[in-house]
RNA sequence: GCCCCAGUAGCUCAGGGGAUAGAGCACCGGCCUCCGGAGCCGGGAGCGCAGGUUCGAAUCCUGCCUGGGGCACCA
């Protein structure tokens, strides 16, 4: 159990016995470090609900604590302020106990089967610094609430299922007429090979989508396309498998290197099957009525005060779009994979389509009661001029190029600076790519998810400050550390109570990992282990300069010194690892 | 026009109804006979405006200003 829900239990029993809520009990990291470790503020709430002095309550409630024995102090502050510092006996003990077994305190939740839908990208597109983020915030994301306990299962989401794909069958036609996909009397024994690779989707789809635009002829073939493609014409839907298959090829490789990883590539083509049974079922039961030729959702209710359009479910061309995939998209997941919740980590710009989707699932009965689903939206990374992100030609800066210019920077400093001369260039470039791309993820997820911020490639890269390559800096430092203790053969042991400041406060650091998942979980925000990543780095690099291990004559205190670097250690490459942040060896 | 989001230090950003609002960068000043100085210690400076709710508001509510985004047959 963590530390802080442990001294909750405690006073909150104090609360009941004085017959208040034990909720009353909660308590914090004190706002005063220099009054006390914790705090409680529920004697002020408490009494004002029994129309009492919050100091008597809080007064009455340390008093009616039953074992004070863990504590040094306990005092009122203030209002009403119940102050509390721990012996250093007792925090020792607690830390002493913590480890990868008990999740260093994490509470392990009762587990529930969540989709992660992050990644969104779409097929025979190159990524670009358009997908970054979801991408990173979507993986810490399922990482933390795996550490929770719960079932989770991380899904692209591909789009791959809209005209854009009418539109590259009906330009690939125009060209290669001869391609075996277009012969009608075909119906099987296509070629196993592509006939493009994906160079030549990335060149040909802007083309295509130029000339729908321009050439009215040529649209209208493109949504014939989309419609045999939807209904299964097999010579399309092979070509489109060699398109959707060349695509996933590319993007592992950028996403593997960004330390992504998909348990599932289903698409918005997974769920076709599903369309045409669901919009018949949905129009028959009374949900979808016909608006302007279209098939339409009402999901706005009486108690809304705000205008809320109804969700569009199929267009009066009689074809689906992507609400109506996504609303199927529910439904797979209830049935097929037993979602009780969804979180999708999706631009916030679409929120109101979220908004819709949701309500249209919850109405239908699509999504059954108590599923939660969850726009977590994600804002854009911004150029120095605080607009998306532009190349200087004003173009798309793609995720590889991206990636490339960071941890070509990354390298270049190294240089700079001196650093990993004498290892072997493989191992240097090895690392040059973790630092930037510690650099790279760091810079991004110490901002809010929501938020838009600015890419500063110096910033990031810089190896001062509240950066990626800082925390990486600790853990090599640390490991190092504990490589040149083994050599000399100095064993860890028994983490005894603190004499300093610095020592102390570490200890402190290392009990709060539990409330810091928690919340991060909760509003599915990734940045609150990155601060406290930060923390806890900088927390160890004051213990390291006040307390020289090595150099410790009392061997107790020693052993428990390193004792407190193992676990400092392996605690935050635990944090490190739901942020999807890979520490090298050294470096 | 309606709706959503944001406005916090010179810059980039955190911030959970609680006490004296935090970091990093930049700027100024210190610290290696010592485990990795990518470090540590110290310094100044701030919640868009106006009301309201509350014992207590950066946080909740209302209005305004500024910026960004979105408003069914693209995704």
């Amino acid at each position: 159990m963590s530390l802080i829900t442990t001294l909750a239990d405690i006073v909150g029993d104090a609360f009941e016995s004085q017959g208040f809520e034990r909720a009353f009990g909660e308590i914090a990291v004190s706002a005063r470090p220099d009054l006390a470790q914790f705090q409680c503020n529920g004697a002020m709430p408490a009494a004002k609900q029994a129309g009492k002095n919050p100091r008597d309550v809080a007064q009455a409630v340390i008093d009616a604590i039953a074992d004070t024995s863990p504590f040094a102090e306990l005092g009122i502050a203030g209002p009403g302020f119940i102050n509390l510092t721990l012996t250093d006996e007792y925090l020792a003990g607690y830390i002493d106990e913590l480890d990868d077994a008990c999740h260093f305190g994490v509470p392990q939740q009762a587990p529930k089967r969540v989709v992660v839908d992050y990644g969104g990208p779409n097929v025979a597109k190159e990524l670009h610094v358009g997908h970054v983020r979801p991408a990173i915030i979507g993986e810490s994301v399922k990482r933390i609430l795996r550490a929770l306990g719960h079932d989770v299962i991380g899904d692209i989401h591909l789009g791959d299922w809209g005209m854009p794909y009418g539109q590259l069958i009906a330009e690939i036609a125009d060209r290669y007429p001869e391609l075996p996909y277009f012969d009608e009397a075909k119906v099987d024994g296509y070629p196993s090979e592509a006939p493009v690779s994906i160079e030549d989707l990335q060149e040909l789809y802007p083309l295509a989508a130029a000339r729908a635009k321009a050439d009215e002829d040529f649209a209208a073939r493109a949504r014939a396309a989309v419609v045999d493609l939807q209904e299964g014409r097999p010579g399309y839907r092979a070509l489109w498998q060699h398109m959707r298959d060349v695509s996933i090829e590319a993007m592992t490789k950028v996403y593997d290197r960004l330390n992504v990883h998909f348990d599932l590539w289903h698409g918005e083509s997974t769920v076709n099957h599903r369309l045409a049974p669901m919009t018949r079922r949905l129009f028959e039961d009374g949900f979808a009525y016909e608006s302007e030729g279209a098939l339409v959702i009402e999901v706005m209710t009486d108690e809304d005060t705000k205008e809320i359009p109804p969700m569009l479910l199929v267009k009066s061309d009689g074809a689906t779009l992507y609400t109506t995939w996504d609303l199927a998209t529910i439904e797979d997941r209830v049935e097929e994979l037993g979602a009780e919740e969804m979180i999708y980590i999706v631009d916030v710009r679409q929120s109101l389509h979220f908004e819709q989707v949701f309500r249209a699932a919850y109405k239908t009965g699509i999504a059954p009661e108590g599923t939660v689903l969850d726009h977590s939206g994600n804002g854009t990374v911004n150029g120095p001029d605080g607009k998306p992100f532009r190349t200087r030609d004003g173009g798309l800066l793609t995720l590889r190029d991206l990636v490339d210019m960071v941890v070509a920077r990354a390298a270049k400093r190294l240089e700079e600076n001196e650093l990993a001369t004498e290892f072997p260039p493989a191992e240097k470039a090895a690392i040059a790519e973790r630092v930037g791309l510690a650099a790279l993820k760091y810079g991004d997820l110490q901002n809010h998810r929501s938020s838009n911020y600015i890419f500063d490639i110096e910033r990031f890269t810089s190896f001062d400050g509240k950066t990626g390559p800082y925390l990486l800096y600790g853990a090599v430092r640390m490991n190092s550390l504990l490589r040149e203790a083994a050599g000399r053969s100095v064993e860890s042991g028994r983490v005894v109570a603190p004499e300093r400041e610095q020592e102390r406060n570490l200890m402190l650091q290392l009990a709060r990992l539990p409330e810091v998942i928690e919340r991060a979980a909760q509003h599915r925000a990734p940045n609150h282990v990155a601060e406290y990543a930060y923390e806890l780095v900088a927390d160890f690099s004051r213990f390291y300069e006040a307390c020289h291990i090595l150099r410790e004559s009392d061997p107790a205190r020693q052993a428990s010194w390193l004792r407190l670097v193992e676990t400092t250690l392996a605690e935050l490459s635990l944090v490190l690892e739901l942020l999807g942040i890979d520490v090298p060896e050294r470096m």
